[in-house]
DNA sequence: ACTATAGTTAATCTTCTGGTTAACTATATG
DNA sequence: CATATAGTTAACCAGAAGATTAACTATAGT
């Protein structure tokens, strides 16, 4: 029933967002520059890191003025678990 | 920039979905079993049949009146893949 | 104290999702 | 032929997504 499977794959289904997390994947970084690449306002990119936030993906600090965030990859983990069974359950029909 | 991985996430974010390719896993089936154990109309099923179809996700061929459907697994592992990748990174970083 | 910077919140708009009911197409079956 | 079954398409609705601009909070720097 898991909601939270909702969430982290939703979150996954936006490319705005996957950049994101690929940038994430290298180490931490500022809401402000996590946005930089982007051509996109920064209450879109709030809105963004809402939903990385909602499903779990990521961790946040607010640091002085500045929000710090880093991947947190146990949300991360629930989907491709999910993935992995049904893929089990497909290759062994085939 | 896969707007095919849009889709897919997209289609794993919803749970009737879900659940739709956990049965598809075990065996192809008809759209209207596939539908059965949801408490929902038929169009309601159909649209999310057109969305697993987007996505790729699913393979259809009409028999007789029966619309037989089954799973597509190349559009679930493009999924894979991209969280397979990720993780790499994030644990590479732990 | 003033101003710039980092980021969020509020209000708004358009578009899409997920569901409905009603009507339709097409195949089976009495 | 008449009717039931499988499924889609059309029209509609409430609510959420994704974006915008404007206004706000709060910290930093001069």
């Amino acid at each position: 029933m898991s909601a939270e499977l909702n969430n982290v794959f939703f979150a996954l289904a936006d490319p705005t967002r996957r950049a994101i997390l690929s940038r994430l994947a290298t180490g931490p970084a500022k809401v402000g520059e996590l946005g930089k690449p982007f051509e996109m306002s920064k209450p879109a990119i709030s809105k963004h890191m809402k939903i990385l936030d909602r499903a779990g993906l990521i961790e946040r600090s607010v640091v002085g003025r500045e929000h710090h965030c880093r991947l947190h990859p146990q949300a991360l983990k629930q989907a491709e678990d999910w993935l992995n069974y049904h893929r089990e359950f497909w290759e062994a029909r085939l």
